[in-house]
DNA sequence: TATGAATGAGTGTTCATTCAT
DNA sequence: TATGAATGAACACTCATTCAT
């Protein structure tokens, strides 16, 4: 009964017509309606994962939010809608931060283990694991979702990392020009992991992160030090 | 809506049994029932992979089997339990033709190379990485499934690879040991081909075995000619 | 799975033309019909008492006789006429025992407690005791059982009792010449015996004789000795 | 077919409950919720009576209850826990009246009579009679009903009867000492015109009070006058 | 005659969605 | 805005009955 994990996506209320520097004596209402749009959202996250779209109700996910069943029809115009939406506002935050910084100084390797650290450790080792197997579960019969994921996702994150395996070709750093032709190597053991996780920790752990290093050294060459 | 693939496993009728004083030869009755239960199977694969466990209907398996419903329940206790022997029934005879051979006298890579351009002939192509994609899926919901695939074919595929992955690293073909430690990330590749077949085709298409090959280099080193 | 109880009835094949002197030798088909619908009438009685018309299910009834379910069908038109028949052939034979014979020389007394323990044996501490039950619950759905039962049963065993308290007041036994015109007041006992046994005896055993000696105390007068 | 009696149990809504700060007069919704479980209740009963736990249909419930059937969820948890809180709130308030009262200044009889005459005037000779077939029909198949009703209503009316039937015996009313031990004989007829109204009033009509009377003169002696 | 696989209408139960309060 | 009782279409599963063997 007890929530005791995070939402796991910052939300903005969408509902209300005040904007963010509306009056802060005035938008009690609207801060309340964005509560309960979190904690709809929240749960239902929770919900979908844990039993996929079909398998979900309304009526757990409008107790686990601590709302009544017809509150969520205020957000959501119905389970369908709010599922795709869900999706959507869940993934999004994460391209940012793994695909926007081109690298400095350091070298591409580096640049690679960083953003793969970061999404292994805000990834495959939390609940957002179990939004990529979401949507490779119920991609297929939500096309929306899956064309959304692709175009917002992983296009962009492939582009990324081909621009980064084609610097590091241009600066020696990797000796198969082959490699940009199919980024998707680069970040398999990554997908391998996260599908590892929701399916078989239990039977064997997996250390992801060392997994990736492994592979890192393939494709670099082993590391001299460290 | 065509069905135009074969059904994807020789099933054996498990419940009929001929009468006591039937002939041995196979009866008339024991064929049909043998026949439906393939039918049935064959449609039941169909509409799990097109919606899932939950969202299918046995009205829907029934219709496409060309059977009546309850004839399902001649075959199968109910609906759960068919997913899972379906599931079962329909992964282990991959499993003897993928870990089975030991490599001849060929190098190891070709042995690898081999193994998994059959994979992605078998599986990638064809409506099998739909049930693996239904694995990743349902799995979490299915202990009962996730520790079968475990037993039956992660860890023997698993073991298979390393085995192959020592033999190399002997022979001087692979010079990272590490990667005896990681047999998935041999697979990795695969695996994701799997996963885009399904939810990306549509939006690019990815060659798997193009994709494997370089892969390969990787481990293997630059391949000279070819 | 083993039958360990004697069909309650005995019962007369009624599927082949054959009469009772048809030749030994020819009859043996005759013989196995009348054993397997035999088997099927016990069989199919139990399940009736231990579950009600509706809840009973023909597969279980022909399981319990060893029978194909479509033999049933061989023997009886369906469900409902099975039912009925049966109820019939189980009652019928009991009622020639209960009302038939006049008393002889000995008091009215004797010859009414003499019917009351064979029927309290023969019936309130066996399976028919159920019979009476079934006849009871599913008496109002099944107008034709109750119209059978009134009339081969009820009104024969009340008009016999009737007659034996008019003959007991002729006598100077009994001295409540009402009591003729309530015959029910009699077999009360013996009604409620059977009721309890098939309710409340786990709770609270009764001692249907005793009681039902107490009760005939009550109308013939307290005897002197015993 | 016409509903023509009351609900045969006033029933207080055990779900809903008032929201907060509802104000703590019964509030609208409260009483339609009420008059709703009355409706299925009533409804319940009706068919129960007329075919049984099993061939009763909750569609037919709902149908002559005037509400869908999936109204009769938010107020039962399933057929089974309806049918078996039907039985029990049809009886309990039944007990209070019979039991309760230990006779005044009357004789024994008197008071015994007046028990008679209730039960049958509101059991005999009402729907609860059919109430009282529908616990012999199907006791055996839910034990917990046949448990209650014995615990609440058989052993206590027992008790009743024979608190009573000693007193009578102390005062000298009942010459019968041996009648204590069997307080079933006092109730047989009551019980006997319960049955028979359900399956042979048609056939014969029975006055259950005048065969209660010729009873009652069994075991009091004859009335002088009346 | 006997079988039992096959049928499909029927039933209990669930749950997304609505709407009066 | 928020509620949750009410709805009824939908679905898994059952079982009396049929009929090809």
């Amino acid at each position: 009964m007890a929530k005791t994990h995070k939402p796991s996506t910052p939300i903005e209320p969408a509902s209300s017509g005040e904007g963010r520097g509306a009056p802060p004596a005035a938008s009690y209402r609207a801060e309340r309606a964005a509560e309960r749009r979190a904690a709809i959202v929240d749960a239902a996250m929770d919900e979908f994962i844990a039993r996929g779209f079909t398998a979900t109700r309304l009526d757990d996910i409008a107790k686990r939010a601590g709302v009544a069943k017809g509150t969520i029809y205020l957000h959501f115009k119905d389970k369908e809608s709010m599922f795709e939406e869900l999706i959507r506002t869940a993934i999004v935050p994460l391209v940012g931060r793994l695909t926007g910084p081109p690298p400095p100084g350091r070298s591409v390797r580096d640049a690679i283990e960083g953003f793969a650290l970061t999404f292994i450790a805000e990834v495959a080792n939390t609940r957002r694991a179990d939004i990529v197997r979401l949507i490779i579960s119920e991609g297929p019969r939500f096309p929306a979702i899956a064309d959304f994921y692709y175009r917002e996702v992983i296009s962009r994150g492939l582009n990324g990392m081909r621009a980064l395996i084609e610097l590091a070709i241009a600066r020696g750093e990797i000796r198969q020009p082959e490699l940009a032709r199919y980024p998707q190597i680069l970040v398999a053991p990554a997908i391998v992991a996260v599908i590892w996780k929701s399916l078989f920790e239990r039977h064997s752990p997996l250390d992801a992160i060392a997994m990736f290093r492994v592979h890192l050294d393939l494709i670099f060459g082993e590391r001299s030090k460290s």
